[in-house]
DNA sequence: GCGATGATTGATACGAGGTATCACTGATGC
DNA sequence: GCATCAGTGATACCTCGTATCAATCATCGC
């Protein structure tokens, strides 16, 4: 999880201001829990809807933040360390986000691309499932 | 791709009445692409916003529609055959979709959830490319 | 047939989540 | 100092739904 510096700095590197309101929505950021709305965003930070939206939407696009999709369809954003493209592990309970080390459908997209002959350019893939700790009062477990 | 007999009779035999409201949603469905929004459906079935989308729910419930989802996060419906569980490929250029014959990562799922302690219950896949037909300007194929 | 019951409907309001506009502000470059 | 352009935020607007609720329709026991 980068510190509030990091990003900046990531902002600068690629030519993007730090102004007072980008400056906001990335405290916003850092005081939310492991992954959030862009709505939960807005009411924290003193910056205009439309502000925040865009700078999410940014974050995004600098690999600053990661998208997780819910079950439902709805979309978190997450924080986002040094990682390239990867998937999520959902707890459909505690709503625990896990990071999968790396995307395991490269071999996939291959055989989809000889099998099919697109040209694969990305995709989408979310885990949702009960994560240990929500499954343990089902077993009984120790104590 | 089931005739409207088809659909009407697999909501009569699970207890749904076939409704001339819901024949209308079924008939503009009929009359639409490969993959609509419930919008389109909307704006060509005689019947009110609610029906509409309660009624595409209710497809998408017995099986009759499957979601595809779209790279931007838009959500798509898409007659489905007597298919069970599967994903998509969608060509990002012409919007064709091809149904993936099966799900290819159950083997990914029984291994995250040994690697993680999840029950894993669920999750999303699509792939997103452009088709051949798409990609033939491209290499100076034949002619 | 008749009334009770439950399913279905559609108008409408509401809500989340996000984009488009556009006048304004504030750095930056010269 | 002035032109330019990135950034801002109020606001309107949009999609894709869901909640409400009174009206209607079909069915069923009698
Ligand atoms: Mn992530
Ligand atoms: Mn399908
Ligand atoms: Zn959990
Ligand atoms: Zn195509």
């Amino acid at each position: 999880m980068p510190a509030l510096e990091a990003i900046e700095g990531a902002l600068e590197a690629r030519g993007y201001r730090v102004t007072p309101a980008r400056r906001a929505v990335l405290q916003a950021i850092l005081s939310r829990p492991e992954h959030f709305t862009a709505e939960e965003v807005m009411r924290r930070a003193r910056a205009g809807r439309a502000t925040v939206f865009r700078t999410v939407r940014l974050l995004c696009e600098l690999g600053l933040l990661c998208r997780v999709l819910l079950e439902d369809g709805r979309l978190h954003y997450r924080l986002l360390g040094p990682r390239r493209h990867h998937h999520h592990l959902v707890c459909v309970e505690c709503g625990r986000v896990q990071d999968l080390e790396e995307c395991a459908v490269g071999g996939l997209v291959r055989e989809l691309a000889s099998a099919t002959g697109y040209e694969i350019q990305g995709h989408w893939l979310e885990f949702y499932g009960r994560c240990l700790s929500c499954r343990e009062p089902d077993q009984g477990g120790v104590r």
